[in-house]
DNA sequence: TAGATTGTTAATCGATTAACAATC
DNA sequence: TAGATTGTTAATCGATTAACAATC
């Protein structure tokens, strides 16, 4: 119920989590769901569930657990699902084009309205009904409207460059797709994929497991 | 130095961006490089990077610091830059096609040697000298082969049973990239990429930080 | 009301940081 | 040798788990 605490970044990385298995349970026209029973499902402990939901308000009921359609709604507030992020796409190879497709990311609350590369031979052409612009552009763009979010998928030595443009004018989050960590001079947040950290960590515990046996 | 000391996940996903600092200091001629300074370059302790090496072994000098060169090669090492990890891309949309295109996987280990599809109009065509190959023969190219690590490009539907095939047919690891959790009958590692976890957690920084304004 | 299960405080555990003796 | 910096132990901090009174 603290509504001004910190909140921990363990806490908010959960939350996606929560709200998928409840999306799930949703599916299955599961109406309510205990904290024991959710845990169970999940993995984790009863008491995580109950301590991570209370950071953000009393969603349950004594005796009875919580509702699971108001508690996936509630959790979805929470994330910004009902609202709307506006996101440009920056670098529309391979990696720009497979985020272009990712349908589901609309049904979180992210709208696409821009995609954006260098490449006179992908200007002009349209992907998921939107035309990919010239990024030479993108200030003339973003002038008159908020972006709440740019994707970076561009080539690993125009990363910085393309997001300092970008931060330099105004947008408020970076998703950054290379495998660098950023260092930008404005006030900007940034959330780094780093695919290729991910390979190696599973390759490490492929390699362990196999040292094991 | 404790070879057998259960090794936190914290330590092992620290090692990749350890990884990427050294490399970068190579490239910029940096032949000695202490905790201390490197601290300052990553952005955390001095403290946390002489314990998160030590867990491995002592690889620094005192009154010296670390060989720029030799700790890169031997974080490489306990990585499995050196190993060859044998990956196929399990789904040639988009996703796969921008996976297949990361060369810089190779550098880290990972030897693509198959792509797999089901798509009629995909099998046959080819991405960076590697022919798509009909799912349905997968059983067969395995037969004479270890795969180390299946990257899963699948629709979200298919991601279940296409995972448990691939664990079956003695898979070790799974890169997983459907947004959700696999529960798999098989013993395999499975690493989750979870890009809509990552992209709502950026959302819900974005709005944090626009609420304290 | 009795049973169930939350919200919340207290205890535990693990990870991070600090300190310093060892040693190059 | 003196200075620097590691490797490692001890202290702190934060996150997870357990316990239980509150309450539906």
């Amino acid at each position: 119920m603290n509504s001004d605490k910190k909140i921990s970044i363990a806490v908010i990385k959960r939350l996606p989590r929560y709200y998928r298995y409840l999306s799930d349970l949703l599916k299955m026209d599961i109406t309510r769901i205990s904290s024991k029973e959710l845990s169970q499902r999940m993995g984790i402990t009863a008491s995580q569930i109950r301590q991570d939901l209370n950071c953000f308000g009393g969603f349950g009921q004594q005796g009875y657990g919580y509702n699971v359609e108001s508690l996936y709604n509630e959790i979805g507030n929470i994330l910004g699902v009902n609202d709307k992020f506006n996101v440009v796409i920056i670098g529309a190879g391979n990696m720009g084009q497979a985020l272009s497709n990712y349908t589901n990311f609309d049904k979180r609350g992210f709208k696409l309205i821009g995609i954006f590369d260098t490449n006179p031979e992908l200007i002009g052409k349209k992907l998921r009904d939107i035309e990919i612009m010239d990024f030479n552009t993108f200030d003339k763009f973003i002038s008159d409207k908020t972006i709440d979010i740019a994707m970076l998928c561009v080539p690993y030595e125009k990363t910085p460059s393309v997001a300092n443009k970008v931060a330099s004018l105004g947008v408020k989050g970076l998703w950054n797709f290379s495998p660098m960590d950023l260092e930008i001079p404005y006030d900007v947040i940034i959330e780094n994929v780093h695919l290729s950290d991910s390979l190696m960590v599973l390759g490490y515990r492929v390699k362990e497991k196999q040292r094991k046996m």
